[in-house]
DNA sequence: ATTATACATGTAAACATTGACATGTTTCAA
DNA sequence: TTGAAACATGTCAATGTTTACATGTATAAT
């Protein structure tokens, strides 16, 4: 499937980048969906330049230090339109090992699955905190009214990393006061 | 991490399995948060073998058909209790190549964009609905008054999964909306 | 009887991903 | 000025996952 590829693709075709750059991005932007590190990353630009759907030009960064800043070609361009359009069948469910512990429930004691299950919507809280204060930024510095723009795409992503997120969090407090409210041990 | 050797210690805790029932149950009760292949599960099985955390009794089926009937051991079960207790930190959020697509939104017109999110809408709802379906078949024929028990296991799992569908659903309502009421081309 | 589907178990090559190893420069703050 | 953090690029081994190869039995319907 070469996803990767796409990905890189894709933010190489919004604006030039280094490998760096990338695996910021893929860190920042793009981590509510998606996710590489850098050690795939340089062997994929690599492979990309092979394929002629990227070029590079080597930059000096202050007195020697080398950056190759790449560049998406004709032939990357058109490659990226066509998978964007392709219809593909609905992935398998991604993996989630919460949902696989839960699964497993009859394995704790009420008072263990509290601890377990309050422990993970604290962390999920804390994500979803993240996301609104990123949106309320977004929001107060883009412009999103453009529906086929790069900001429009930031924010339906962040939309629905946030409504995602808020669909764990109320998935994690029924499972609680399920829970607390049954008079087992 | 050895996600997959959790996964079958606890099924194979739930009863007694084949690699076959195991399969099975990777498609039908854990499909919502896990997956995995006959020829991922059948090596996992051998070295789980080989690590003393189960034990297998040949069965004949029929006339000479050999199949091997996995039980746990107590070293295994030891091992899913530890790891079912573990506090780790919150996942990487899982890969999505929708939202990918999704991103990159400036490469599509606009009825492009409603193409394509439309036939995903579809899909969402499609999943969605058999999953509310196996829910009031869960409702009606299973006991989930238990908090500990196996079918409040079942329970749970499926009404996140739930949850998690139509918060997708949601999404795509609402980014549909919003491309439909915008005035571009 | 035949045939399709489900049952049943494996291996091997290719691909995707992570974690560790490896190296060096630039920038900014203390 | 010195030290930490960020910038910058790579490789390699191990692990995880998919796809294809490979084989055979049992069961139920036609």
């Amino acid at each position: 499937m070469r996803k990767l590829k796409y990905a890189i693709l894709g933010l190489i075709n919004r604006k030039p980048m280094t490998g760096y750059d990338l695996m910021i991005e893929f860190d920042k932007a793009l981590a509510s969906f998606w996710h590489a590190k850098h050690s795939q990353i340089y062997p994929e630009l690599k492979k990309l330049t092979n394929e002629n759907l990227i070029t590079y030009e080597t930059v000096i960064q202050g007195e020697k230090l080398e950056k190759k800043v790449y560049t998406i070609t004709e032939k990357g361009k058109q490659e990226l339109r066509k998978w964007i359009l392709r219809d593909e069948p609905l992935e398998p469910t991604p993996k989630d090992v919460f949902r696989l512990r839960a699964y497993f429930i009859e394995l704790m004691t009420k008072d263990e699955i509290i601890q377990q299950f309050t422990a993970q919507l604290e962390k999920h809280q804390k994500k979803l905190a993240v996301l609104q204060s990123a949106m309320k930024n977004l929001l107060e510095t883009k412009d999103i009214s453009n529906v086929i723009s790069e900001e429009f795409g930031d924010y339906i992503v962040l939309k629905g990393a946030i409504m995602r997120e808020q669909a764990y969090v109320d998935w994690l407090n029924e499972c609680l006061a399920a829970v607390r409210k049954s008079d087992q041990k």
